[in-house]
DNA sequence: TTCCTTATGTTTACACTGTCAAGATAGAGT
DNA sequence: ACTCTATCTTGACAGTGTAAACATAAGGAA
């Protein structure tokens, strides 16, 4: 339930006091200042800065800097696993290429967005304990094993062939998705769009 | 202006004035604090305290931190084909099983030193054109382009097919790694060595 | 309304970080 | 013996995250 805006009589005059949306504003400052410095240069005040508020204002919201990044990787889980969704949607609906989408989405959202990927992927920095970070990332693992259950017909979390199945696919998709990230594939992430996606979804091919 | 106190009475108990070899004493103490914090909370204080100098000292041998990450990333690259090598070593002398116990030796090394794994890896705090680290990991990449030469008959270089064949081997024994390195991997990193061993293989094994 | 309680932001302070400049010390040549 | 240079320490500075005290607004109860 959203707490009502109360009004925005002055508003436009002067910043008021309280901002009205905060929550959601730092969030949004806290991607762009991620996708800018990365997670390595990383600052709390700098995202406090870009949404217009004191530097201490985000612990009322987060507590600390690993809960600002804790609530940014489980809005990036989300946005990732949709990601693959919609290129599933592109594909045709057997299970082999709908897996094969899936793998494509995975290497799209980290060429898209390389810091976010490594915040939820490389980083020891969100709590991969919280509620929230922890079933959004477990979404993204259950739909990866329905996925290969239904190309393989068992299920990885009982079949031990299966759950190779599984592995292999997630390590040729998260093995591609990480060196594109890092800028490891230059003669990959050189070619146009077209190109290189065929050409990822030939390399993801060869796995299943 | 200080009265200059040279008392060397203690002075085989007092630690020298100078080290004698620091540079080497702080990379090893680097090393030793990027496993223990990770990279990020990787800090130069830290470093220059583990090998018991003052803070400012790393200065003249690295420059700044970057500097210091950037050595300590080519020794890692270094160690990282060592260890490829040394998996090499243990297995059939065919170019398929070499490239497959290359694969091993990868994920060996990222599984022993997560840390040092993603600083080559996965961070931008080293510099990676700087001429020791930038042969470090062409050095790593040159045996892989050989290995799948060897593999198809097909320089990846110059034959687009043969290149698929390399980004995929890769990919699968980067991803495996990289996930490992994670800890995303608890059903495959929880398993004794050999079985762990045997079932990587086996994943590589199937993008061949 | 009026008063009180709670939530939300600000200010100030502190310890820690990387980097720089200036001084102290030792080793290497000449 | 003397200077020169490399090495190391000390002190200072701006930037960081976090905590405590304070300021402001919103919501509820009388």
């Amino acid at each position: 339930m959203k707490s009502s805006v109360h009004n925005d009589m002055s508003a436009s005059l002067r910043t008021p006091y309280h901002h009205g949306d905060l929550r959601a504003a730092l969030l949004a400052a806290a991607e762009a200042e991620l996708a800018r410095t990365g997670i390595e240069g990383f600052s709390l005040r700098a995202v406090a800065k870009r949404a217009g508020v004191s530097h201490a204002a985000p612990a009322h919201h987060f507590g600390d800097v690993k809960g600002l990044l804790t609530a940014l990787a489980a809005e990036g889980f989300r946005r990732f696993l949709a990601t693959q969704k919609a290129a599933m949607a592109e594909a045709p609906a057997d299970p082999k290429s709908q897996l094969q989408a899936a793998g494509l989405g995975y290497v799209r959202f980290a060429a898209a967005s390389p810091a976010l990927f490594r915040l939820i992927f490389s980083s020891d920095r969100p709590d991969f304990d919280n509620p929230e970070l922890s079933v959004a990332s477990s979404d993204s693992y259950e739909m990866l094993r329905q996925q290969v259950m239904e190309v393989t017909g068992r299920d990885p979390a009982t079949d031990p062939e299966a759950l190779i199945d599984l592995q292999g696919t997630w390590a040729i998709a998260h093995g591609l998705a990480d060196l594109l990230a890092a800028g490891r594939l230059k003669t990959l992430s050189a070619l146009p769009v077209a190109e290189r996606e065929a050409q990822i979804l030939r390399i993801i091919g060869r796995a299943l």
